[in-house]
This record gives structure tokens, sequence and C-alpha cells, in this order.
DNA sequence: TTCATTTTTTATCATTTGTTAAATTTTTTC
DNA sequence: GAAAAAATTTAACAAATGATAAAAAATGAA
């Protein structure tokens, strides 16, 4: 997915300033496995998914996985990004990843000087957290085999691309109950 | 809780900017009990807390609490605001409450025209989104327990102000295993 | 292909949380 | 202050999910 497409989706800008975006992004590409972002870090760089799939993971005494980034999503550290202090999840790369990058010190530069830009970051931001509070209320209302089968419904194509250890990891249960939960439904 | 000092513990703003912003908000109280967002509608305002408390909430089969706000604290159908649709939530007062009331029409068409208000309202989604995130995450690694000591430890006062059956919600259990939660505790 | 490794499923038992109902305590109203 | 209403706790049993181990299936490397 083009970068121009990507940043439209987030919000539309006009000409000139999409070029002063565009501008301070680069192309760069990474194997599977490759760990783009790393926890307790402050992380200078956010990334757009051009081509690929990637998870974001918090490790404690055992690891979750709160995050799929696909083609088009944005890949960022939002603690480190918002709050300027070190971020919780490491990023991963699932597959081999096409990716464009853009240092946050000259976004938030853009931001301070066109009012296009500090809009698209604040629609970029408002997105975000619609998603994120959507999943917060869905795993308050839903058990997890209904959180499965919204997953299944809304991304059907991630259960085809992801492992199942993540995918249960994401749905906030074990493998072993996903797979019971999987079982029950056939 | 001031007007001023709300807006600045988001984002400083600029003399100028904060004047224009401050201009559009008006004062408004309501007693405990009053609706002040309704779930299913396109709400036009937003609210910021001078004095009181409130609960989002919810309802499908059964009713669930998903967010408190208190002195300080934004008010705001999320999904009216960003996408101008229907939001899930309801909002009601748990406490007779001052409030501040902002016209989302009017704060828009500032976010348009004045850059530093455009990237006030950029991190007001920011910081919203750590928050959502912060939880997820917490609903992700931490049984009820967990949360509730969790509670305990950064918002003790909220655990005097409501009771324990919008608590038990908003942790995401029934009120029943919040009070044997509490019980083995002691 | 064949063997080794990884991923997924199945089974068993333990723990956590839910459901329902009743008892107790607290708050509100008169 | 007494009665009524609301909130909280307790108890008993059911359902969902976790933990551990082992079996089966799928994937990858030589």
């Amino acid at each position: 997915m083009d970068i121009s497409i990507i940043l439209y989706l987030i919000y539309k800008l006009p000409e000139q300033s999409k070029l002063a975006l565009q501008n301070n992004v680069s192309e760069i590409a990474f194997q599977k496995g490759h760990i783009l972002l790393k926890a307790n870090k402050i992380e200078s760089n956010i990334y757009f998914i051009k081509k690929g799939l990637v998870r974001a993971f918090i490790e404690r005494d055992n690891e979750v996985t709160f995050w799929f980034g696909k083609e088009g999503e944005t890949v960022i550290s939002m603690k480190s990004y918002v709050e300027e202090q070190p971020g919780y999840e490491s990023i991963e790369l699932l597959e081999d990843c096409e990716l464009y990058e853009l240092k946050t010190e000259n976004l938030k530069k853009l931001f301070s000087e066109d009012v296009h830009i500090a809009n698209w970051g604040r629609k970029f931001a408002e997105k975000e957290l619609i998603k994120t509070e959507e999943r917060l209320i869905s795993k308050q209302f839903k058990n997890a085999s209904e959180r499965y089968l919204e997953l299944m419904k809304d991304h059907p194509e991630l259960l085809q691309r992801i492992q199942l250890g993540h995918i249960a990891s994401y749905l906030g249960i074990t493998q072993v109950s996903l797979s019971r939960i999987r079982g029950e439904l056939k």
C-alpha cells in the first residue's frame, strides 16, 4: 500500500501538506523475526506498513501479544510517541515487511508548523483511540469464544497469517483454551 | 477545578489560543442521576468536570460501566466526536456536578483555524489513548483481584465515592465476585 | 522424501469467575 | 428512631478458563 494512500486513510491533507509529510518518509525493509521497536526504550521513529504483518507484545512473567498490524497500519510505541518515555511494547515482524519510516522528531516539527498536519496527527490519535476503546469494551462484554468469533468475522485473514499461540494471547486466553474453543465450534 | 487549569493539564496553549478556546466554554450544573450524554445519539457537546463524578456505561443484555470521570476530566462520546456517528455509551452523573460545556462544532472550527488548538486536540486524544491502552493491557495481564488492588492503589478515592456494583462492572466482574475478592483480602 | 522441530489438539484436574438466592448491613425516608 | 429500600456480603453450585502433560498434525531442513 502506497504511503499517499496510507496518509489519506487517516486524514485528507491539502497537496502541499501532504508533500511536506511525505518528504520526511523513507522506505526500508526487514525480514520476518526482526524486532522493529524495543520495549523499555524511547523510540525515535514510527513506521507505516507498506507490505507485511507485525505484532506488538509485552513481556513480564509471560508474554502477551496485544496488537497486530498489517498493510496500511501504523507501527508506533505510543508511550514513546506521546510521553517521550520508554514504551512497554516490542514490535516483532511476523512476515518479511516493507515499511515507510518517519522520524517522530520531524513529525513533531511539522505538527507545530502546519495546522493541517497537526489535524492529521489529531485524527490519527482519535482513530487509534476508537479502535482501542472498542477492544476494551469487547473484552468487557464478551467471553473468549465470542471474541474469537468476532475476530474471525472482522479480520478473517489474520487467522490465516498468524499462528494460534499469538491469536490466543491477543484474545487474552491460553493457546489450550483457544484450541478447546475451536474444537467446540466444529 | 478551573477551566484554565483543565485545559492546561492537557496541553499548554499560548494566551491568545487559550482565550479563544475558553470563550467557547460555558458553565452548567446538573444533579446526581442526570443523564448527560445518551447512547445511540450524535452528541454535540463535550464537557469538562469542574466538580463532581460521572460514569460512562453501555447497555445491552446487561449494563457495563467502563469509565469514571472526576474533577478535571473530559466527558465525551468518543464515537460522536471522532466519527460523527451515534455513540455507544451513556453518561450518568454519580454526584451533583458543575460542568464546563463546549460545542464540538465550535471546537472543530477552532481546530481548523488555530494550529495550537489543533495540537491541543491532538494531545487530548493521545493522552486518552494512552490511558485506554493501559487499561486494555491491565485487563490482558491481570486477574480481577489484581485489577482491584491496582484500582485501590491508583484511585483510592473512587472506592469511597462509587458504589461497589459500578466498581465491579468497571473491573469486568460481577458484584458478587468483587465482594468475594474483598472478603479474601481481609 | 525423511527426520527433526514447531505448532496445534486433546485430556485431566485445579482455579477463577458466574449465577442464583438468601442473609446482613447501610442508607434513605417518613 | 423505625420502617422501607438499597447496597453489600455470604453460600452453594455451575461454567469458563488455566496449567500441565502427552499425542497428533503441520512445517521446515537436509
